[in-house]
DNA sequence: TGTACATCAGTGAACGCGCGTTCACTGATGTAC
DNA sequence: TGTACATCAGTGAACGCGCGTTCACTGATGTAC
């Protein structure tokens, strides 16, 4: 790859945010973190392995950042999708489309998000706290906010109704990548099922179904 | 690790067997399929690397047949667990937890079912034949014959039920096992909570809400 | 009954590979005196 | 104004590692004549 110059003195901080886009790019690419080397991005970045380690301890490091970023794309993401809709309901059913539109488009970086397995288990079973700065969580109370927009309900309420839809819409986009040869009906079909289930009819509607 | 005993002539098949057991064993240990090394199970199973070769033709084939192993497993535990229930209500109860009672418990085994990706897309979004014999489709096959004992419904209407709580199942599973840090609700409430909405409050009961 | 041969279930050494990480270093640029 | 020095943004070679796979082989056992 092309060899980069140097950063001007004092900018050395400029190189972990082209790292940070090269692996992003590179990830969206092979579609597996693991398959992602220092070398093969220092490489793209047109820098020494070594250049690396002046930004980022281990190569945990780097992963926890590039995860942040997918995080950050995902709700972006879903975001976007709902702000162009009207009522709560059609906004909704645009971010639930968005979120499934995110996984298969972009399952890279998707896989990242939710792939990386055995932290540690929380105690409670509790909606995550209103000023929290974790990307997760955030994309989860976007949703159950707009699930609060479509509903009547206790906050306990909304919050169990808004993790059954999180898991459906995660399940769902999960077992496309997983195994595409898993027979699901139609995305619109499906989420109508789902909405229909847990949000009740369109009032003067039947849901779409 | 221990030498293993030559296998008498005309019984070359033994570690063949041998070779699965020792590999479902370790994943179980290691909870990840890309952490189990032909070299690794080879050694545990006191017999040289290149012995394998007689029996896989490469790593994606002793690969393929451990995910044969996972998914029968996965079958047989909840069958089991459906098989002792009473009514069924109760069994299709019964069979989500211990799908997700699986999932918590056998993580490497789950894993290796969902994790591997990027096969084809189907083209139909028909429910699997009857006559499959993909381990897979076996596991929902199952499932839907537990939701159409519970709820009257056209073969269509099952179809979609079933896929909303099999994917909210996997999703559940997979974001547990995927970011432990999310909260979700208790997962008793959580599954009548997606029994009550999919399938109905019981006959003369508030679904254990 | 003896013996040559084929088959079977492996062995063991070697291959090339890409990986994460370390460490001594370089050369340009800014700063103190 | 000149020069010694510190700092910064990297380089480049090397480390040891475990991996999947190949290939020529071995030694026990069965079979044909």
């Amino acid at each position: 790859m092309a060899v980069r110059p140097r950063s001007p003195r004092g900018e050395g901080e400029r190189l972990r945010a082209t790292l940070l886009d090269v692996a992003t790019e590179m990830l969206a690419e092979v579609n597996d973190i693991d398959r992602l080397s220092i070398r093969a991005v220092t490489a793209r970045a047109g820098v020494s392995p070594s250049a690396l380690y002046m930004h980022f301890a281990d190569k945990d490091e780097l992963v926890d950042a590039i995860k942040q970023r997918c995080f950050n794309a995902l709700r972006e993401w879903v975001a976007d999708a709902g702000a162009d809709a009207g009522d709560p309901r059609a906004r909704l059913f645009a971010m639930g489309k968005a979120y499934l539109a995110f996984a298969r488009e972009q399952p890279g970086w998707y896989a990242v998000c939710f792939q990386t397995r055995f932290g540690e288990l929380r105690e409670d079973n509790l909606p995550p706290a209103r000023d929290t700065e974790d990307a997760d969580a955030l994309v989860f109370l976007d949703l159950m906010d707009a699930v609060g927009a479509v509903i009547e309900a206790s906050e306990e309420e909304l919050f169990e109704i808004s993790t059954v839809i999180w898991t459906a819409l995660h399940g769902r986009a999960s077992l496309l990548q997983a195994m595409p040869v898993c027979p699901l009906p139609d995305e619109d079909r499906w989420l109508a099922r789902l909405a229909l289930v847990l949000i009740g009819p369109e009032p003067g509607g039947a849901g779409g179904l």
